[in-house]
DNA sequence: GAAAACACTTGATCTATGTTAAGAGTTTCG
DNA sequence: CGAAACTCTTAACATAGATCAAGTGTTTTC
């Protein structure tokens, strides 16, 4: 198995032994996407989900006034797709884009549920990452009502080296300020 | 069963019929709980999840700058709780407080762990709601993008008798302005 | 049933961020 | 390799919404 998918569940999931995971590899297929390739459209059907190897993505969503607003970005050792779409077959509502040539894990609707049918391991670990990504949606919410200032430190007290990988404009786009807005902030502080 | 859940579950996964969610009702508890009581505190565990038959709720969350913002209002027919601190036993960062005097069916930890066990049709019911749960999370970050009077007009769209409900205060702290801004928002629409 | 607490409105003023525009530097691509 | 397309910065000006303050009406509480 690819160590660092498995070392992503280990840690999740510490109380599984090492054989529970092993075979989940089985399920999973190596993939490369390249730089400005969509992994997801908004309205189609989420046919895959993926683990990030290395790579990174901004997912997005294009709101009613038509503005693109980044709502996430995902590097190595994170999860990209849309779960309701895939697991629901329904037409999501993101975007996912990468930002930088990738390296994905994949696995298939077919295979997820067969891995979630014959899996407790599994079960639990994407019982986790499913919390945890809802959780940091709703913090998010409240980190939005702070000024912009505010929420740039705490961006960066959380990825450190975020605007080595991130454009100023996409940082912008999470921070829901205008690029310009952003440069004079930078200058201040 | 309470036919409020009942008819709840078999809309969100009607291909199941009526006597695989027959016997649910048996891991629940009716419970009632006064305005501006808390279901849910900030620090705690989460040790029960909560369907609402009536009353209404708000989560918030404590911002940085020690603000409360609101980030959900739940009604009838909706669950409240942190899944999150509920499955895995760690401190929630939510509030859940009761807005009206309300009316609950309760689910402990260890039923709902049961449940989950025993009942395909559970899981795939709370699978959905956790979904459709996360997703209005990330919608809402982006309507967070739009101005205050859009964001007001998508609000009421939605929820058309919200303001006969949830007091100008708190509907204000949803669209993170200010009640004197909602007021004067409020006037000149 | 009166006092206290709270909810909402309105006005004056202030400020953070948006908008528009122009220029310099960098990257992409045929 | 060079043109075209981006990215970032800076400045001037505009504006949505914040803050502070005061007044009225409503709800809660003892």
């Amino acid at each position: 198995m690819h160590s660092k998918l498995f070392k992503h569940i280990n840690k999740n999931i510490p109380h599984y032994s090492i054989l529970d995971i092993q075979n989940i590899q089985d399920y999973f297929e190596y993939k490369k996407i390249k730089k400005k390739e969509f992994f997801l459209i908004q309205g189609s059907v989420c046919s895959y989900g993926a683990f990030v190897l290395n790579g990174c993505f901004r997912n997005y969503i294009i709101s009613i006034e038509g503005k693109e607003v980044n709502t996430q970005f995902s590097f190595e050792n994170w999860w990209i797709g849309d779960i309701g779409s895939f697991v629901n077959r329904t037409p999501s509502k993101i975007n996912v884009q990468a930002l930088e040539n990738a390296e994905l894990l994949t696995i298939s609707t077919k295979n997820y549920a067969a891995l979630m049918e014959r899996s407790a391991c599994f079960n639990e670990y994407t019982s986790k990452l499913r919390s945890s990504a809802h959780l940091s949606a709703v913090l998010r919410l409240s980190d939005l009502s702070e000024n912009a200032i505010t929420q740039y430190k705490m961006m960066l007290e959380k990825f450190p080296k975020i605007e080595q990988r991130i454009s100023q404009k996409h940082i912008a786009s999470f921070l829901q300020i205008t690029p310009e807005a952003l440069s004079r902030l930078k200058k201040q502080n």
